[in-house]
DNA sequence: CGAGTTTTTGACGGTTTTCAAGGGCGGTGG
DNA sequence: CCACCGCCCTTGAAAACCGTCAAAAACTCG
């Protein structure tokens, strides 16, 4: 496992795989999201290469030079980054019609590991053929612009989940956002299929793998999930919400008289 | 206190004070970080304003419509996510030569409060105008990503330490955090005067402000800091260092034989 | 079908939070 | 100038939460 994507020869014709923003069906949550016909025309000039990525392949590394941003068009990946000492924490899971590879724009050096967690195919997106066509298309560099923005606000929505949310209220919000991605692909959001470990769970939510478990049980007994294995329905989303701004964790009155 | 900035009419002149990034003594850290003369003098004519922020007030409020970024150019700024129940969650700090504004840039509306912790004076930067200028110049956009960039990786590393790290780690790698940044503009990196308080560390580092004031206690018992108040002073940076890596949280091994 | 991985569950211990009280510092007003 | 007050910081003791260790069950894949 952990092959490197470019080293596996499954699929030699890769690069012919014929690419076309136009008609892909991810269409509404991709890259093109907003621009017109004819900037999309220009996207899919740039955007030649699928490529596919085995399930347990990076398709980068930390350390790998930054080129392309790509993006997800089938399966499903996690991004990594490993500690010196061999620790690994998750610092996300992207899916279908999601971009990988931001965290090379700053230094040109990717900073972590993205992984397959199942057979996936991504668009190769040359990141310096995209700032010369955004150049000329104020839509397009508007778009990256907000992807990038979207990224920075994401990644602190998840600060304050680490920072500030107990056990289960991280899992809560974590199937609810999972199921809200899920939704705005068209896919059903209350029956999941979780294509990540407990483990890969509880790095990315700062708790144990058995942490994790128990919260599952937990809300299974109190009848919100139905539990098995990865197969997870949500059973009340409503009350699943709630969860979240139960804090025993930072009280916020005191407000009024000592 | 938390007045908005535009409200008080400290200084009316605000506005004609003069701004020059070729100038600026933060030249160095700042938005024009790589850039040539030429493209120094365009952004100064982009940058046209400075504006005074009072001690406590904000600069721009979770919700407002986001327009510019701002460059800090004296004062020190935390940004602040308050969750519908009244939590406070400080998402970061910003010193001299720092960007501000970043969080707006996905949805177009602020989605963090950003307060200043002493009295300070930013650099106002239209975020269309510079969209318009970064398309005229590579390098400029170019800058432009990678400060977007950086801020993605900058937010992942804090994911990590929220994620996998104890409080005592936390603590540490705040410290010497703000000691590079401090020491990356000329100042000591030992001698260090904080402008926030323990709570706010703390709901940065995801801790009650116990905990926090427990580990300074801590770490100069050992004889890693002198901890007076605010003033803390870094006597052993090399055992500081040595902390991160310690993790009873995530053991590592566990790859040789079962 | 069997080996290995993944998941669940239990008991225990450690870290951090919670609750509470006291002390220091800075600002305001007498 | 000094006293008072509010806010911030420190410290202690008890409790809650989560991590650790361990074992067994369930599932997956060859």
């Amino acid at each position: 496992m952990s092959t490197r994507a470019e080293e596996t020869p499954t699929q030699l014709s890769a690069a012919s795989l014929q690419v076309a923003c136009a008609k892909c069906g991810l269409h509404d949550v991709c890259l093109p999201v907003g621009l017109n016909d004819a900037e999309v025309e220009r996207l899919d000039a740039l955007v030649v290469k699928r490529q596919p990525v085995e399930r347990g392949a990076c398709l980068f590394r930390a350390g790998d030079r930054f080129e392309a941003l790509y993006a997800v068009r089938t399966g499903f990946f996690k991004t990594r980054t490993t500690c010196e000492d061999g620790r690994e924490h998750v610092t996300g899971f992207q899916m279908v019609g999601e971009l990988l590879g931001l965290d090379g724009v700053g230094t040109d050096v990717h900073t972590c590991d993205a992984v397959a967690l199942e057979d996936a195919q991504v668009c190769v997106i040359p990141f310096e053929k995209l700032e010369d066509l955004s150049r000329e298309f104020p839509g397009l560099q508007h778009q990256v612009h907000k992807i990038m923005g979207r990224e920075i606000v994401r990644d602190q929505g998840v600060m304050v989940l680490l920072g500030s949310m107990r056990a289960q209220a991280r899992v809560a919000s974590f199937l609810l956002d999972l199921a809200r991605r899920l939704e705005m692909r068209g896919l059903s959001s209350s029956a999941l299929v979780l294509r990540m470990t407990r483990q890969e769970i509880g790095t990315f939510l700062g708790l144990k793998l058995e942490t994790v478990s128990r919260c599952f049980s937990k809300l299974q007994a109190d009848g919100l999930l139905a539990v098995r294995q990865r197969r997870i329905q949500i059973l009340d989303p409503a009350a699943l919400r709630a969860l979240l701004s139960v804090h025993p964790l930072q009280a916020a009155d005191r407000a009024l008289h000592p």
